[in-house]
Order: structure tokens, then sequence, then C-alpha cells
DNA sequence: GTGAAAGCGCTAACAA
DNA sequence: TTGTTAGCGCTTTCAC
């Protein structure tokens, strides 16, 4: 049984003595063609495994099934659940997913773009890299009527479909349940202040911490550059050896909440008892430390699952169709490292 | 300058005063054509953005330049890397991946074999479920004459190209590093006795022993089920609690040589100076914990790379070519869990 | 209810 | 050196 020449609808329409046309339809059951005519030429096509050749049909069709992710790296928690719910939407939908790394460079940002574009795809999901700040790259989609979806690293302004998360929500969580849980003096290490998320994350702190008739000194916020354990370390240090310790720090990521529970360790210093800890981004590591580390969870994976969502509709709907923002809520995940 | 009409050969040939073959050739820079034709064409389509369309090309050569990735599961470091190299090598030679996750489940795996059949990707690199038992479904794209190469996770008896990792050589360097620096008691938690990776590294635990005129008692080597922080945890516990504790663990994964060390350091037991350990895996945690983890690499990146241009060889060469097996080593990472 | 035929955009064998 | 033509496999309009 030799493969070597796939089966096509002419074969099945010479074999059954039928049109090829008809035999076409018949496979789809299309309401003109007999139920027998259907019936015999669908049992055929079984019988000797008849696959479509999807090359001839999308070509016929110029669509491809196929939709391209940019992301900036793949080796990263966060992207893979992305991509897992991007992944899971689409072939759900019948779409293949061709998945490209930016590498947080706009220049490799450029080039799989244009890859993209040349290999046809129906659309586009991007989370930008770190260096993007202009999006003509991008806009080409747009004019060879590619729809874009941006996704979690987004620039506000290019008007396409957006999927974002709640940083404020996320932050504001934290500081509520270390309020709620009887911490008094809640410090936050957060980031760099040209950052959007921890700009948010930032507003979340001080918004809770208002809520509940608090304050904060301007020694409790300090300010990470580069989101380390190394960071978090000295910050705390910083923190808990000053004239007024907090008995709380709210970090801007689970790295620097890591380095910030290492001191308080060394230092012997209780957590959660004496200092209660809440990190962000529910990295792996959370759960393997001891005491286990509170944070806030980021939906990866619906982020990804509603990004693709909006971009099949938009697929289907046209580049006109209005353009849709989520913001989706991230969750506070309470472990050890805060009092129960 | 609507772009409704893309812009297509034809037109060009029409626009010119040409036929379509010498259009389409002369773009290609074909001999037959003269070099003002060439130039005359290709200013043409330069000028107006000409884009060949892929759809019709591929269509033509029965052809996508799509190559198809199974994997277990996208969120897990290990298998990040592989995608990483995967993608990094088929950009290199102008393909695009598609890639499908099987969640360890054999039914998702067909589902996605069957897919990416439909979508008639040119070559298919896999790293099978851990239900997998048999190809039925995989044989399907060799019959199709879709070529196939296997990655980390393979059936033997499943005769295509194959890229592994020496686990062998990896456990062998651990433990030789361990008895080079005078630990001279060294026991083993390994993985479970029906699989290949724990297997293998279990040769290489004893191997390096016996080349070294050491031996180890039975009560040295433990079994994990599950291969968790807690079974790591409880081994060491049995171990160091026995009449004849030893004083180097080397463990089937990282995070069971972190369980090791959350007893040692509960038990004031030190490590690197009373107790040595090794992992395996390189697991971001190693780094993060306190004392860093010593470990072996999975070359994850440059298993994908491999895998990438074995497959991208068997297109271009054909099912009939020779079956490589490429087995990559390990490499041991020293941290400050072994004396220096 | 079925068939004939055109055509998607491109390539390549053959002709001129 | 260039043009003509057929055809890849499928869908779809139009005719019977």
């Amino acid at each position: 049984m030799s493969e070597k020449h796939q089966l096509t609808l002419k074969d099945i329409a010479k074999e059954l003595g039928l049109a090829v046309s008809t035999v076409s339809r018949a496979l789809k059951s299309h309401p003109d063609i007999s139920e027998e005519t259907i019936k015999l030429v669908k049992d055929y096509a079984e019988k000797h495994h008849y696959v479509p050749n999807l090359l001839a049909v999308n070509f016929r069709k110029s669509k491809t099934f196929n939709i391209g992710l940019i992301i900036p790296e793949l080796v990263h928690q966060f992207f893979s659940s992305i991509i897992s719910g991007v992944l899971s939407e689409s072939n759900a939908h019948g779409y293949n997913v061709m998945i490209c790394q930016s590498n947080e460079h706009v220049e490799d940002e450029k080039k799989v773009a244009k890859a993209l574009l040349n290999s046809r795809v129906d659309g586009v999901i991007i989370s930008l890299s770190n260096e993007t700040t202009e999006v003509a790259h991008l806009e080409e989609f747009l004019a060879a009527e590619i729809p874009v979806v941006q996704v979690d690293k987004i620039i506000e302004t290019f008007d396409t479909p957006k999927v974002i998360v709640n940083d404020f929500s996320g932050a504001h969580q934290a500081v509520t349940e270390l309020i709620k849980k009887g911490y008094h003096k809640v410090a936050h290490i957060r980031g760099r202040l040209n950052v959007q998320h921890s700009n948010e994350r930032f507003r979340g702190y001080a918004e809770a911490l208002k809520e509940h008739g608090k304050d904060y000194p301007d020694s409790y916020v300090k300010i990470c550059k580069d989101l380390t354990k190394e960071e978090g370390y000295e910050f705390a240090k910083s923190l808990m050896e000053s004239k007024n310790p907090p008995d709380a720090i709210f970090c801007v990521t689970d790295l620097v909440a890591l380095g910030v529970m290492q001191y308080l360790k060394q230092h012997h210093i209780h957590v959660p008892d004496e200092v209660g800890v809440i990190g962000f981004s529910n990295w792996q590591l959370g759960e393997i430390i001891s005491p286990t580390l509170s944070t806030v969870h980021q939906p990866g994976f619906e982020l990804g699952e509603k990004a693709t969502s909006l971009l099949i509709e938009k697929i289907n709907n046209g580049l006109a169709s209005p353009n849709e923002q989520v913001v989706l809520d991230a969750d506070l995940i309470v472990r050890e490292s805060v009092r129960s």
C-alpha cells in the first residue's frame, strides 16, 4: 500500500463515477447532495483514508488557520503560561500557533514579525519586548488586514484589542490582607519608576493603606532596579535596621521577596509572626521555600486564552470591529509567610 | 493606497508587458533572463511592495516550511529550553514551528499528531508523553513521508533520528566530583526502577564509585516514587539517622536535593562541610537557595537545536537517509553544596 | 441532485 | 531570452 500519491478528490470522483464537485460537496454534507451519495462518498473516503490537502484548501480560501505569537522569552514561567493558554484556545478553534521569540530585543521582534507576515498568518498575538517603543513593524499587519492583539506588555496608543493584568488590584489585595491580619507597618519594595507594572502595584499598596486610614513614611518605600534576590536582601536589611522597622513587607516580585525572607531568617526574625511577607507573580519558588511565600498570582493561562479568543473574533469579524480592552484580576495566594 | 488586492505576478506581467513566467523567473534571478529584464522586474516589485503569496507557493511546491513540535508540557524549564533551541535553529533555516502540548497524555498526543498531519507540516519533532507506549499515531507521519525526530523522551524501537542526554555521564561526573572532593560515603536517592533516566543515573553513580574502588551498602540507595521535596526530606532523614550515615548524597533531581538540604539545615548538619549534596536537572531553584546547589545541567537548548538540524537534514534528504542517534553530554555545575 | 468548468497564484516543461 | 501552456487540489458558480 504505497502512500506515494495522496488520495485526491479527483481520484475519488473517478473511482466512484462522480464529478469532483459532487465529491467535494458530499464530504461537506451539502444539502444539495442526496443522502445516498453522501454516504457513498464518505464511506469511500473513510475507507481509503482520504485527507484533504490543506495546502490547497488554504490557498483556495486564502486562509492558513495559523496564528502567530510573539513573546519576549519562552523560558519564563509567566510566558509559558500565556503560551499554554493560547495553544489551548486556538487548538479548540482549529488554529495552529506559530511561536516566535523576540528575546526582549526590538530588532528580533521586527525580524519575526516580518517572517509571520510572509507566512500569511491569519492573526497575531504579541507581548512586546522591553525595548519596543514604536510599532511601525506591527502596523504592517493591520495594513495587510491581519488582526493583532496585544497581551500583557502593551503599547497603549497602538489601537488593537488588549488583554492585561490588574496589577493595582493584585497589590491592593495583598496589602489589604496584611492589614487584616494585624500588620500595622507595611513597607513596600517596588520596581522602577518608569515601569507601568511597578507603578500600578505601588498604587495598589498606597491605596490599600489609605483605605484603612494608614500612611507610610517615605522610608518604607524602596526602589529596586533589577528585581534581584540581592536587592531584596539589602532593602530588608535597611528596613529592619532602621529606627522604625516595618512589621510587613510587600514586594514587587517573588524573587525580591525571597531575598527579604533570607535576610529575616538569617537574623532570626520570625516569619510570619514578627514580619509578614508577600511577593508578586507566583513563581514556583514560593511553594518550595520555607516558610512558603504568599504571593499574587498573575493569570497567564487566562491571559493567553482571552487574547486568543479576542483574536479569533477579530479574524472572523474583520478589522473594523471594536477593539476591546480586557483587564484580568490577579489573585492573592495566601501561604505561610503571612499570619493565619 | 488600498491594500485590498495583493499584487500578483500577473499584475506585474501585465503592467510591464511581460509573461508571468518571465516575471517569476526574473524575481529569482534565473540565468535565462537578461540583466535588464531582471532589473526592470525587481525594481517594479520593490517599488510596489510585491510580496509573493506563500499560500500559492507552498501549494505549488507542496511544502509548508512549517515543522511541528510535540512536547509534554510547556510550563517546564527543561522543555522551554528545548523549544527555544528548536525555534532558534528552525528560524535560521526559514522554518516556522507549530508547537503542541500532549500534557503527558497519550490521547492528547494522538490528537495533536492528527492536527499536525492535517496541516501538512514538513516534519515533526516529538518528546513523548509518559503514557506513550506505542507509536502507531506517529508512524502515520512516516507513511505520509513526513520525517520525525525524537528528542529526550524516546521509544528506542521507533526508528527515527533521536537526540538524548547522557544521563550516565552526568551522574558519573557528579559522583566523581564528590569523591574527588574527599567525600567517602556517597549515597544516592534515585528515581523509579522502570524509568530509563533513573536507571542511567544510577548506573553512573555505581560506576563512578566502582572506578574509585568504592562500594555502597544497599541502604545507601533510596528509591523515590514521585521525585518530591518531601521524599527527599524523608530519605535524608532515614539516611542520616542510620547507623552508618553517608557524607554525601547524590539526588536524581534538584527538587529531591532541596528536600535533602532542608532536612540537613534543620538538623544543623553543615552543607558542604559535613555532607555534600548534588542534584540533577539544573532547575532555577538551585541558584536561589542557600547554600546554592551543585547540579547536573541538561542541555535543553542544544537538544532542541540538534533535533531540528537532524530534522531539516531529513526533510532535505528524504526518509531513506540514515537515522542518526545523538547523545549530548550533561554538564556538572559545581556550586556551594560541595566542598571547594 | 449532479456535472462541467473556471480560477485561486505560482512554477516549470516546452515551444518559439 | 522570452512566451505559452498546463496543472497543483480544491471551491464555487452556473448549467443541466
